[in-house]
DNA sequence: ATGGTTGATGGTCAA
């Protein structure tokens, strides 16, 4: 199974970028994140043109919102966390005896203190709602994939500048350790660094702010793929496909592959 | 310390 995670900023603005993406990957299942888009509106019709027949799909209005795209039959399709906020972050369903999990964790804002920024605490909270989820219902036996933009960059080497990012949403020690614990919990291997050592930098965002995102390369890790121990032997290979951030009206985040075998 | 850009929206808000 070839699975893509993509923060794609837009499923309608940005279904062209999507079209490339299946040509030059090829993927079975992608998983996106921020479509943008309430249900009535998504465009089912055309990711069935894409050759992907079976969807889910839970968005809002404006903000938020998960898809899974798959070739091969989806079932057990849930929505089980944090939906009673109408957030749209969290899309589960099965897809060859694997769980696959569609996850879009709260940015958080610009403030990292959970006392003055209630977009903090809401980010805070919601890796503790899934670490007690995965904790409690989960174990390393059962073949789990989370794929997702969990907006934390937790290595050193996730970010340009670990250093003057300590004091910056989305690398700060807080968030680090939640996301750590979160991880330990199953625990859940971190595949895109199983195959790309961790010594090495690696990015899957760039800042829309920055005139120009490949002059400092000030890039975060942001989009994750992890699984669960019994998935570890079938890990084939891992890519973050950065070339995409230079395409025409990019997203700031670039699609991320994993490779798994049947 | 601040500003910088983008998308959905039709005010701003979120990222």
């Amino acid at each position: 199974m070839r699975l893509v995670t993509w923060n794609i900023n837009s499923v309608r603005l940005r279904f062209g970028l999507l079209a490339q993406v299946v040509e030059r990957l090829r993927p079975d299942v992608i998983c996106l994140q921020e479509t943008k888009v309430v249900d009535e509106l998504f465009p089912a019709d055309d990711c069935r043109a894409l050759g992907f027949p079976h969807l889910a799909f839970h968005g809002m209005k404006g903000y938020n919102g998960v898809a899974i795209l798959s070739k091969r039959p989806l079932t057990a399709v849930a929505r089980p966390l944090r939906c009673d906020k109408a957030d749209c972050r969290h899309l589960v369903a099965e897809v060859d005896g694997i769980e696959v999990q569609c996850l879009y964790i709260p940015a958080g804002g610009d403030v990292p203190d959970p006392a003055v920024n209630d977009k903090f605490a809401h980010k805070l909270d919601f890796v503790r709602e899934l670490t007690t989820l995965y904790a409690t219902q989960y174990t390393a036996d059962r073949p789990v994939i989370l794929a997702g933009d969990f907006n934390i960059a937790p290595l050193e080497t996730d970010v340009w500048s670990h250093k003057q990012l300590l004091g910056v949403v989305s690398h700060t020690p807080v968030e680090v350790e939640l996301l750590t614990r979160m991880q330990a919990s199953v625990p859940f291997i971190d595949a895109v660094r199983h195959i790309i050592p961790p010594e090495e930098r690696l990015f899957s965002w760039w800042s829309y702010r920055s005139p120009d995102w490949t002059r400092n390369d000030r890039g975060r890790r942001l989009d994750h793929v992890w699984v669960t121990p019994t998935l570890q032997d079938r890990l084939k290979g891992a890519e973050v496909l950065r070339d995409a951030r230079a395409w025409t009206q990019p997203s700031d985040h670039v699609p991320v592959l994993v490779d798994i075998a049947d």
